[in-house]
DNA sequence: CTCGTCCCCTGGGAGC
DNA sequence: TGCTCCCAGGGGACGA
């Protein structure tokens, strides 16, 4: 969904390449940065957070910043990662403040839930109006087992998303390929307004049932869903260039869609005479065009 | 197991 | 102009 917010950015739900646009631009800091402080504003998002959440990051190190799925994972010293889901509103902004303002902060906005303060003196903080996401600390030797992680599906720019293992995964999916895409135990990181672009690039039907679709097809969802993919991260990544925005907002940019929320307007594919209409699906909406996408 | 449904939450937009 | 209501989304819980 695309709206704006109350300083007139355009705002879209964190999918895959909005989450690895945020990683990319939350490395710099947290890659081989020391968290100072941390300040929770609220004692719960979606979920609670963790018992001591703020004692128990204070003076760490953090190696590393991952992404699986939707899911950001921070590496810090000690063997422990800070697991992050954005839900659908989360995001982070970067500010760089000197160390007295943070025990005087001032400015934060009524949805900045959690502020990290960093050694170097950024402070980077999570904004989240809904309140889907949350925030977890997790023995990192234990990230495999844990509950959110242990069952996500093929990371679709990973080299085992091949046209072979997703006919291997959907083989008793009689679920439709659209619920197929967004359920985050066979692909992880697709969300609804993506699974939209991705079918109509392949011209897949959102209703044919999963296991329905042959390898050849399989080949055409697997580049459709790479070229989707790949498209946003470029317009991600030139948002990071952009100097225009280094305020510090990240993984927000603008994209422009072919289906989604698109209903009424005319298929783009060429010798389509096509219109694109909106059904729902699982309760969610689905943005397609009837003509081509078969 | 798989499938469908509902709920969490807020702000924007439609409609009156 | 101002009110009310509906809806978007990801993931988890729950029941059939």
């Amino acid at each position: 969904m695309v709206f704006r917010d109350h300083s007139g950015f355009s705002i879209l739900m964190p999918e895959l390449p909005e989450v690895e646009t945020i990683r990319r631009g939350l490395a710099p800091v947290f890659e081989g940065g020391r968290i100072l402080d941390v300040w929770v504003r609220r004692k719960d998002l979606r979920r609670p957070f963790p018992l001591d959440f703020d004692k128990r990051l204070c003076g760490r190190g953090v190696l590393a910043v991952l992404r699986r799925g939707k899911y950001l994972l921070a590496h810090l010293e000690g063997e422990e990662s800070l697991v992050m889901h954005l839900g659908m509103s989360g995001t982070f902004r970067i500010e760089n403040h000197d160390l007295a303002a943070f025990h005087h902060p001032r400015g934060h906005s009524a949805h900045d839930h959690v502020i990290f303060h960093f050694e170097q003196g950024a402070e980077v903080i999570y904004n989240d109006p809904r309140r889907f996401g949350f925030m977890d600390l997790v023995a990192t030797p234990k990230l495999l087992t844990y509950p959110s992680l242990a069952h996500l599906g093929i990371e679709p720019l990973g080299e085992d998303f091949t046209p072979e293992a997703l006919q291997a995964t959907f083989a008793s999916v009689h679920a439709p390929l659209k619920t197929a895409l967004l359920d985050q135990r066979y692909i992880a990181g697709l969300g609804n307004i993506y699974v939209c672009e991705i079918l109509h690039r392949a011209c897949l039907s959102p209703f044919r049932p999963a296991q329905s679709v042959n390898k050849t097809e399989m080949g055409r969802l697997r580049q459709a869903t790479v070229k989707v993919l790949c498209a946003a991260l470029e317009a991600g990544g030139s948002t990071l260039r952009d100097h225009r925005h280094v305020d510090g907002r990240l993984g927000y940019f603008q994209h422009h869609f072919a289906v989604y929320d698109r209903a009424g307007a005319a298929c783009s594919h060429k010798g389509c005479a096509g219109m694109i209409t909106r059904i729902v699906q699982g309760g969610r909406s689905t943005y397609f065009c009837a003509q081509c996408q078969i």
